[in-house]
DNA sequence: CCGCCTCCGTCAATCGTTTGATGGAGAACG
DNA sequence: CGTTCTCCATCAAACGATTGACGGAGGCGG
């Protein structure tokens, strides 16, 4: 019976309008759920974090499990489409490899919290996450495949090559570089950032024979 | 005593060995953190899965935040000895680095939790798991980087070099490479794990420039 | 007897969710 | 015009369930 709220639901589709309702607990959602995982946020927190009630979020969201969903399906659209901006000025050559390594970085810069979601997902063994990963993850994958096999020499491991770059960028956007205080140092710091590109430039390069 | 966590110990591959008291716990309590998280698990699952009582398990452990340090410290030293154990024979050329790298991932192989575990630690930012991340984690990556140095040439990020091999031995051991289907080929398929070494091996060779 | 281990019962706190009610913005109607 | 009615978004309060933790009692080998 109350699964109908969710259908009639918030008509907000014009994304002109200053974030308010369902749009500010989606983003709300999405900061808390990138750095406290989903058992480690609580609904009440997104509640607060969002300045609004509690059965306003359900209002809005459907449930905590929904919203999460949610938050996942329009991290992965998001990364979706800046991959497929990426893409169409794809050269398979070793210009087009380096310009699409580097606008993959550019977009964890810009979504930092996508690494981390990505992250928390892989570790999740939750039917619907692993629908959702068959969904998007996978056909991303795949994309990149695709795109990128022309360049790829042969005795090269294209899947686990396309992985690699993946992992090392998401445990950098993620994670970052542990420093000796305890600290990290990631994605807010600009000179960092340098210091990694140069390094997954080199890496791909080489890894792929280009 | 600790005498099942030196190699001569069942590999804890999964079969209930028949450990007791705080062993028995402890093993449990590895297995349920690196699978559902620290917030995913609760002391009474805990205690369900090691056939005991909620409060037996904090007579042992101490509480759940000690029990969890205690996991992340006992899996940290396991891994620490096992760098110690295939640095003694290193030597700094292709064929020493390559059998350090083979070193690392049978360890992930053997005991298929710690890079879970790893992930887990690497997408909090609570203090004392930073601490615990300045005490281990970073001496770790020190070390390789000290032993590797006169194998590494000019122009290559050691530092980042070796977080890449981490980064994508983890996201293989704890995520694997997602398949069509929503399922994953991990740890657990000796098939994936041999087509995963020879990527492994292809990478750091060519990175490295060896 | 004591010391170690285990369990039962219970606690306050927090979890996700639901309910009933409130105020406001429009539309409908007179 | 004013009045009435209907949504929509929000709230305070409470629900049952579960969380981590604790005191005290019982068993048991010494």
């Amino acid at each position: 019976m109350s699964s109908s709220i969710h259908g009639a639901g918030p008509p907000d589709g014009g994304s002109g309008a200053a974030a308010s309702g369902r749009e500010r607990v989606l983003d709300v959602a999405t900061r808390l759920f990138a750095a406290l995982g989903y058992d480690g946020t609580s609904t009440r927190l997104i509640a607060e974090a969002a300045g609004l009630n509690v059965a306003t979020v359900a209002y809005h969201a459907g449930g905590k499990r929904e919203l999460y969903l949610a938050v996942m399906e329009r991290a992965h659209r998001l990364e979706q489409e800046a991959l497929a901006g990426a893409l169409a000025a794809f050269t398979p050559d070793a210009a087009g490899v380096r310009a699409l390594v580097d606008g993959y970085l550019d977009f964890c810069v810009a979504h930092p919290q996508v690494p981390a979601l990505w992250m928390h997902r892989w570790l999740s063994d939750a039917a619907d996450v692993a629908d959702l990963e068959a969904r998007y993850a996978r056909p991303l994958i795949d994309t990149i495949i695709a795109a990128i096999g022309p360049a790829v020499p042969a005795g090269v491991d294209v899947e686990y090559a396309v992985m690699t770059v993946i992992w090392v960028t998401h445990g950098f956007g993620a994670g970052g570089l542990p420093a000796a205080g305890g600290e990290r140092r990631r994605l807010d710091d600009p000179a960092e950032v340098a210091r990694f590109r140069a390094h997954l430039h080199q890496l791909v390069e080489r890894m792929l024979g280009l």
